[in-house]
DNA sequence: TACCAGGTCCTCG
DNA sequence: CGAGGACATGGT
């Protein structure tokens, strides 16, 4: 069984697909959020950062979308507004985005901490250092290790990589093996320049390969990026 | 019609 | 620990 270069997969992927400008964020006067390969320099910016990666646990990102939307038009991107809402009415606001009354109560849990342990600053939260940042959020009810990750890569802009259902689905298909998060996160890191643009970029790209090639059902190994060094796609067409 | 989508928490053995 | 269920909308 010969041996997965992950920095050759990056390679690959980004001749293929390019940089994806991720993490999508909503421009000033816009209310819809798009990739803009931007660095989050706001709190606002950074405060939509991490309400979508609530949105968008085990969620389509064109419904999370619609919640963003909805939040942006009722002016609820906002530390003070979503403190000072009606939790009944947020769930409404971001019902597109499903699991609402849970997600509601997750955004209302990280406001309240941001505000009482870091007065409602981001650029006061992300100057911890990486591990203690984590473990921080790991502590919120709401934020398990991928909503944590994304949001110390794509928000605080520290190099840690996330792994996701797509991470999972196309490593154990090109041979790396059925692996946990924590099992998947230290190969890719390992294989890999601490680098956070390049991790930022490395989990974008796996995404858009996940949803248009690597799928559940159907995938298109034919002409995926990948399928000169997959073991499913070399099985999968022979 | 089922199944899927950029998970997390809780409970039970 | 690890499996299994709950949470919910919108697309195919």
């Amino acid at each position: 069984m010969d041996k997965i270069d992950l920095y050759e997969v990056y390679r690959l992927l980004f001749k293929k697909f390019g940089s994806q400008g991720w993490w999508p964020t909503t421009a000033p006067g816009e209310a819809k959020p798009k990739h803009r390969g931007k660095r989050p320099d706001t709190e606002k910016e950074k405060l939509e950062i991490v309400i979508g990666a609530i949105l968008t646990q085990n969620t389509s990102w064109k419904n999370v979308e619609r919640a963003i939307e909805n939040l942006n038009r009722n002016k609820l991107m906002d530390i003070d507004a979503l403190n000072l809402v009606d939790i009944k009415h947020l769930a409404q606001v971001i019902k597109p985005a499903g699991y609402y009354n849970q997600k509601a109560e997750r955004i209302k849990n990280f406001i309240r901490f941001l505000l009482e342990e870091f007065d409602g600053s981001f650029s006061k939260l992300f100057s911890m250092n990486l591990t203690d940042l984590r473990n921080k959020l790991l502590s919120l009810k709401g934020i398990g290790k991928e909503t944590a990750d994304s949001i110390i890569l794509y928000a605080a802009l520290k190099p840690i990589f996330v792994v996701d259902a797509y991470t999972k689905r196309i490593a154990e298909r090109i041979g790396l093996g059925k692996k946990d998060y924590d099992e998947l996160q230290k190969i890719f890191m390992e294989s890999l320049p601490e680098d956070q643009k390049l991790f930022a970029e490395y989990h974008a790209l796996l995404v858009r390969l996940g949803k248009e090639y690597c799928k559940k059902n159907n995938p298109r190994c034919e002409d995926c990026p990948l399928k000169n060094l997959c073991s499913y796609a070399k099985a999968n067409l022979s």
